[in-house]
DNA sequence: TTGCATCCGGTACCCGGGTACGGGTTTACC
DNA sequence: GGTAAACCCGTACCCGGGTACCGGATGCAA
């Protein structure tokens, strides 16, 4: 009878390997589900929700450990709102806006090699007319001066 | 006396790590360079030329194995252009581009999250008015409809 | 009851880019 | 010529996020 969804089902329904499933309750993202008579796992229609929002949750930027973190924060709450979340959104929105600013100057940095017709990156480093900046890729700190 | 850069020289100069020099050697970035009597390595001044180039084509998105492949057209070529670095650079210059729109994705719905002050990621998938476009960002192809 | 798909647990391995450790030499400076 | 720092090589380990393989047990249908 249909007590439940056996794993490859949940994992069907999610989009992830049945592996993972395991993966996932091992790291604590997942709870431990109800088992058939036989040891097999039985999952209720909610995990596949917990599931999407873990993958929903990883695009955003989160690990694996803070996705459990939170996680484990909303299972705990009473009725209270999730210590953090709002913050931790927020950090990982810095984040992003950081990566993004970073990508900017690396997209810089090749659209200036493709202008330029680069041809040999150690010819081009020891001329002094080469468009890459070599010494201010170097670190993503310091990306105050521009490119040349 | 000062017939070449030992290892830590090199490494400080080039601000890696001197395991780091060994990893490269290995790994086909960095040429051998000549020995001590006593079986010391003793690196030119272009070595630390390299290392910089390989540390500004990694930040420009290039694996370790593809700058090798850059790096071995270089040094084989004789005159004529090395074959691919100006598609290899376009190539790499629409992957960042398109790293760039999905994070602009990401950054939509986490900002999304925020102003809707979401408290708790389990209840916001159940509900309908959460702003977390959970299935869309499922993956990161089929991006063109937006956020809610 | 037989047969096949699925699942079990445990362990090992994958990717990329390094970093650390250990025991033994070599170099450089005083 | 002593001594400390730097170097040698080989190997193992780290990170994050899974994936694969194994032999054995279960589930379900005909």
């Amino acid at each position: 009878m249909n007590e439940g969804l056996r794993s490859g089902q949940v994992a069907e329904a999610a989009g992830v390997n049945v592996q993972t499933l395991r993966y996932y309750e091992r790291r604590g993202l997942l709870a431990e589900p109800d088992r058939s008579p036989g040891g097999h796992r039985l999952y209720g229609e909610e995990a596949v929700t917990v599931l999407r929002v873990i993958k929903a949750a990883q695009r955003l930027g989160f690990t694996l450990d803070e996705v459990a973190d939170l996680l484990e924060a909303g299972r705990h709450r009473h009725g209270r709102p999730v210590p953090g979340l709002q913050e931790r959104a927020a950090a990982k929105l810095a984040e992003v806006d950081a990566r993004i600013a970073d990508l900017t100057v690396i997209r810089g940095a090749l659209v200036a090699a493709v202008d330029a017709g680069c041809n040999d990156l150690i010819a081009c480093a020891g001329s002094a007319c080469c468009p890459i900046p070599f010494t201010d890729l170097a670190e993503e700190k310091r990306r105050d001066r521009p490119c040349c």
